[in-house]
DNA sequence: AGAGTCAGTTGCAAAAGTAAACTGACTCCC
DNA sequence: GGGAGTCAGTTTACTTTTGCAACTGACTCT
């Protein structure tokens, strides 16, 4: 029913399961070969060969060969991949806060000015931040163009 | 290595699996019974009782019986279901930014005026929206706590 | 030549998911 | 009061996906 009207399906076909959230975190923190993000997350190395070929097929990123002979590749998070920074950023959030008692094992900071980071959901219209109680969904552009 | 220092392996051992966040995604649009939750998301009868057991037992959400004769219930989200709200809106943007073409099937707006919500990751000191570029992780209070 | 590294591939057992039938406690309607 | 229907599951049989360990291939280093 309500499936395919949404993005957050279509998100999770693509990142939604167990090792992919976790490889782009290590991505994201430097990790760039296959070796390193074996070793880092203990995935076995053929989850993470079918991951990083989804990965890649996916757009989210991409292998550029480091050495010829023999040929090595590193991964690199892609715009796509970069952009889900957000994503993680609130699930890091959401753990810090809800299984870590609010006390953060790591913490995202600025990095001109090293300030901790918040992250909110905000009305350009009110130029507030608002809580989930005032979020409603409703169809959307996307939606729209289906109906005509 | 990286594992325990990181609230997102916390996070998706809760939520981190195909179901738990459409159905969550579900409970937040006003989902709240068994046979509804079942129709929208498709997902089969015992998968389905498994999730929901897990998400009472994570706290994230609450068993609330609506009749007496014969005993049913329904399934709320608590506070610390609401507070998953963030990291659905992460998602669902990128769903809409990179798998719909930008534009959105479902667009989430302001309860208040109808406005279009924007999520950003917020530097409190400098005032400003930052990008994923500005965004660098280091030690928190909890690692912090443990080395003095 | 022999040992080591890196990035995989292959094979098999165990775990998780799916679909469909079944259960139990009721209500509704003739 | 008998039959049909609903709702929220449970059980069962079957398929798919994981996870682990061993193996391969192309090299380098000593």
């Amino acid at each position: 029913m309500s499936n395919n009207e949404c993005s957050i399906q279509q998100t999770l076909d693509v990142i939604g399961d167990r090792w992919m959230l976790l490889i782009i975190r290590n991505l994201f923190r430097g990790a760039r070969r296959f070796g390193e993000l074996e070793e880092d997350l203990g995935i076995a190395k053929n989850l993470l060969t079918a991951r990083l070929n989804k990965l890649v097929g996916a757009g989210i990123a991409e292998r550029v060969p480091y050495q010829e002979r023999p040929l090595r590749h590193e991964y690199l998070l892609t715009q796509k991949g970069r952009d889900l920074s957000p994503s993680l950023v609130a699930l890091m959030k959401w753990g810090d806060r809800w299984c870590n008692d609010g006390s953060a094992p790591t913490v995202l900071v600025h990095s001109d000015c090293g300030t901790p980071l918040m992250q909110v959901t905000h009305c350009p219209t009110c130029d507030d931040s608002l809580d989930p109680g005032q979020i409603r969904s409703r169809p959307g552009p996307g939606a729209q163009e289906a109906l005509r």
